[in-house]
DNA sequence: CCACTTCTTTAAGGTTTAGTTAAGAGGTAT
DNA sequence: ATACCTCTTAACTAAACCTTAAAGAAGTGG
């Protein structure tokens, strides 16, 4: 799967930094910013999967933020937690209200922030009704068995192989280039050379046989219409 | 949906009448009791869909009262939230040891209340989807009993080796990473390294073989369909 | 048809992930 | 108290997987 992008919002260099540190340990990308305008900018640019916004800020204060990302149609449904220095159940109450969907007091214990962020999302992501099934030509590729179907056989291929195949299927007919795999089948801040997608096409289409993925010389692979 | 039951617990009649309002506010139906025993007879008589207990309490503390529900059969199955006078990591840990679902510090944000008490519910309802007699394959899983049947002989496992053996096969052909399975098994507020459910699956795998949980490397394991 | 670029294929090595074992902390039952 | 469970963790081993380099094949443009 591609990596999910944080958006930590606080005026703390340091903690940004640790907090940066710890979730891209988690595998996570992470966007900063030092102040609810900048958040929120930002926010708008990138699209995060979630905000991890401090409350008390200059410029515009995580509450404020809160109240503007909820009333923008773009930003409305992304998932926010709430930091803040110390239990104060009032504001607390408010965050909530004001439609953040977590709160977290300092200081942070690093694994209850990762198990919190994480618990956000999964909720998030089960509300998403999306098909994690494709059928495409005679194959099936179902993304939650993470099996590939074709004509009563199964294949199970391993999980780059996979999650490559998905990827290109899910988009059949487009020409993907190999820069544009690499960062969303195996993350934006991962690099790997890109003679490793080439052997990732070879095996599957070793598995599959080689009329799913098409060579477009110069540019990528296309996943056959 | 027909109402959901809630049964609080506390010795202070002002906090149980707050709580309570809060509670209709909301929807929920509400019982009442002032001491643990009073609460376990009355949730024997009622089965609450939830139970809300404090800590500190005359007669029959709470988290006796919690091991009392645990060890009862009706009962067990109850999710409990355990309020509390101030953090004390001592004695959340051991509350949520003894079976306690979640665990909430006074004083009480009513919002917070009102949504770890519909986090609880959502996860207790996902679990009570599927029926409590499983069969699949040759297995019989019996969650009114915690008994597993395979041909004519029965298998007794531990309670977490059991939810997690369940848990995998209502979900059956799915694959299931090991954080979720953490989060539905153990509960999302709970810190355990990943390598716990490998443990787990390896000891279900002893004892019925090693033909019911596939390992989906790199992403997480599956029931066998 | 030659030179050049881009892809394919192979195989080795390194890394990551899962399996396994054993030990310790708590709890529970005798 | 003692023995026995269950759960969790750490540490080691084993295996699967990923990445890379490099050599050969296949296209492409002059």
């Amino acid at each position: 799967m591609a990596k999910q992008t944080i958006l930590v919002v606080d005026d703390e260099k340091d903690l940004l930094d640790l907090i940066e540190y710890n979730l891209r340990k988690e595998g996570f990308d992470v966007l900063k910013a030092e102040n609810g305008e900048e958040g929120i900018a930002m926010a708008k640019e990138h699209s995060p999967d979630l905000v991890l916004l401090d409350i008390m800020m200059p410029k515009m204060d995580g509450l404020q933020a809160v109240e503007e990302m909820r009333k923008d149609a773009e930003l409305k449904r992304i998932p926010i937690i709430l930091l803040t220095a110390r239990s104060d159940e009032k504001t607390e109450v408010e965050g909530l209200n004001k439609g953040s969907d977590d709160y977290i007091t300092k200081p942070i214990s690093t694994t209850k922030l990762i198990s919190r962020i994480k618990a956000v999302l999964r909720r998030f992501d089960e509300k998403e009704e999306v098909s994690n099934i494709l059928e495409v030509h005679n194959i099936t590729i179902d993304r939650d068995r993470y099996i590939v179907y074709k004509e009563e056989e199964e294949f199970h291929l391993p999980r780059k192989e996979f999650e490559l195949l998905f990827f290109l299927a899910s988009r059949k007919g487009k020409v993907l280039d190999r820069q544009t795999l690499l960062n969303k089948v195996w993350g934006d801040n991962i690099y790997v050379v890109d003679r490793t997608v080439d052997v990732h096409v070879r095996k599957i289409r070793e598995k599959l046989g080689d009329h799913y993925i098409e060579t477009v010389k110069g540019v990528g692979y296309r996943f056959k219409e």
